[in-house]
RNA sequence: GCGGGCAUAGUGUAGUCUGGUCAUCACAUAGGCUUGCCAAGCCUAUAACUCGGGUUCAAAUCCCGGUGCCCGCACCA
């Protein structure tokens, strides 16, 4: 489906919508409905049980997303993020106006408008650093970061965080203290970032405030065994940063040995391994439309050693795109903010001897993964529109309908109660005919549907039958009404990586 | 942010060029009748000209501005 289709199908199931929406909405920020509130709960849950799953020694924990400026000053953001840039229009190379002007006003250009700015550059007729080009874009401002008053007197300045991967470096010290004194230690957040973006677009994949869910694994450099044997066969589809120089775009599927084998260190190839099965046998993304860009030095940030996004071919948004990624950050971050905290944030090992961790992040755009989710899984089946979510995702995972609402619905209305108390989210519905209940169920990746006759109805309270319908195959089965909740829970719970083998995703018969 | 395009019920649309009936049609939604398993039928109801200003006797229609959306460029440390 295209962008504007595939939006306004969620809009009017009420999945998402956009925010402040009665007074014109506001660019990039959403709502999402009951359905959408749902399904991200269920993919926060279905991501935490995957890689929170890895090892007994990952935890989750919940940081602020509010930061005093000496945060964002020490992990780089305050001077990345608000200085006003120029992009050079014949190389197209952004650099810092300050960068260009340290000669002609070696005071900075703090209170210079981006005019002013701009004015300056062409009165001394500046050069492009790169190109010698003078043809300098309009310095703008670039200010990615919410700034807030904070304080009484809100002299002082505190941050909205524009990535949750910080949460988790300033919390580092006191998990290290708390926990397992030992490496490796993981720590999972799953939060919100905000970013003041310049041109929010393409709904859930540019916005300016979305969720994130990201795994710190804080290593010894020189001691960070995985088991490799248990991914080595994997077939990985990768697109190299050399290849790509090279002029060769298009990927290729390589085993996860012949990566490691190529100098990507295991415990990086391992989890990233990980990371593919989670986006093709958890979310269920064909592996054909799933892909790991390697990112180039010129191409990553520079703290990052090694850089794999996660893609996914959207046909909504016409391409692959990127819905989480894996960075070897070194020890970037841990330096910067010991050195700027005077904090040691060094961890011992086991003989003694301290050494400052390096991070392995994994991070997953949650918001843009359930969009993907609609993308890849929302399909038009001949007359029907249906949402095939793997079960353990469907917002509503179970609808109860009685046959003929006047004879049926006293026992239907009882047995979705029942349901609900035995942890079965449910939906009633009697509302028009039972083939358009099924049609909207299936609207909204219902995967289970039962209805009450009766025949149910004739074999009494808390004994009869009913028909379990499938929403892929909409094929029917009667079952005891006894045995349902036992029947269906287990195909609730998202997988996890020790599950002996992880279940087909298309697991709805 | 720059350039181009667009904006009519919940959804998709007709009407806009050429100003002038109670704004078209379908689906949807709600209620009723009917209905023993996949969007059936009949009746009834709900519901829109993106916002603000201007021109005019008269504006969905023409003009200006705002907001939002789409595409391209740039940005995404």
């Amino acid at each position: 489906m295209k962008i504007d289709e595939l939006y306004a199908l969620l809009r009017r199931r009420g999945v998402l919508w956009p925010s402040a929406e009665i007074y014109g909405g506001a660019q990039g920020l959403y709502d999402y409905g009951p359905l959408g509130a749902a399904l991200k709960r269920r993919i926060e849950d279905a991501w935490s049980a995957w890689f929170l799953g890895l090892s007994r020694d990952y935890y989750r924990i919940e940081p602020s997303e509010i930061v005093p400026e000496s945060v964002v000053r020490a992990s780089g953001h305050l001077e990345n993020f608000t200085d006003p840039e120029v992009v050079c229009e014949a190389c197209h190379t952004p650099v810092r106006a300050e960068t260009l002007l340290e000669k002609e006003r070696p005071g900075g250009v703090d209170g210079l408008t981006p005019s002013q700015i701009g004015e300056v550059l062409r009165a001394h007729q500046i050069r492009c650093p790169t190109c010698g080009s003078t043809a300098l874009g309009v310095p703008r401002p670039f200010n990615l970061m919410f700034s807030i008053p904070f304080g009484v007197d809100g002299e002082e300045r505190a941050y909205l965080l524009p990535e949750t991967a910080q949460g988790s470096y300033l919390a580092f010290a006191r998990m290290r203290d708390v926990g397992r004194k030992a490496l490796p230690l993981g720590i999972g957040v799953i939060g919100k970032a905000y970013r003041n973006e310049i041109a929010p677009r393409q709904v859930l994949f540019r916005m300016r405030a979305f969720t994130q869910a990201e795994l710190q694994i804080f290593f010894d450099p020189n001691d960070f065994a995985v088991p490799f044997a248990e991914v080595r066969d994997e077939k990985v589809p990768v697109v190299r940063a050399a290849e790509r120089e090279r002029g060769h775009a298009e990927g290729e599927v390589v085993p996860a040995s012949a990566l490691a084998a190529s100098g990507l260190p295991e415990f990086y190839v391992y989890h990233l391994v990980h990371l593919l099965r989670f986006l093709r046998d958890v979310l269920g993304y064909p592996a054909e439309r799933i892909r790991f860009l390697e990112k180039s030095e010129a191409e990553r940030a520079f703290y990052n050693r090694i850089q794999f996004d996660a893609e996914v071919f959207l046909e909504s948004l016409g391409g692959f795109k990127e819905v989480g990624a894996i960075h070897y950050r070194g020890d970037y971050d841990l330096t910067r903010h010991s050195v700027a905290s005077g904090k040691d944030l060094a961890a011992s090992r086991k003989d003694g001897s301290s050494v400052l961790p390096h991070v392995l992040e994994l991070t997953f755009g949650v918001d843009r993964n359930l969009w993907a989710l609609a993308d890849v899984h929302l399909v038009h089946d001949g007359e029907r529109t249906v949402w095939r979510l793997p079960a353990y995702l469907a917002p509503v995972p179970l609808a109860v309908f009685p046959l003929i609402a006047k004879e049926h619905a006293a026992y239907a209305l009882r047995l979705a109660d029942a349901m609900a108390t035995e942890g079965v989210p449910v939906q009633y519905d009697d509302a028009s005919s039972i083939g358009r209940r099924y049609a909207r169920m299936d609207e909204v990746g219902t995967p289970y549907c039962v209805t009450v006759d009766g025949e149910t109805v004739a074999e009494g309270p808390g004994q009869g039958t009913v028909t379990l319908r499938a929403r892929d195959s909409r094929a029917q089965e009667r079952i005891a009404t006894a045995e349902l909740a036992s029947r269906l829970r287990p195909t609730l719970r998202p997988p996890r990586p020790t599950d002996r083998e992880v279940p087909a995703v298309r697991s709805v018969r």
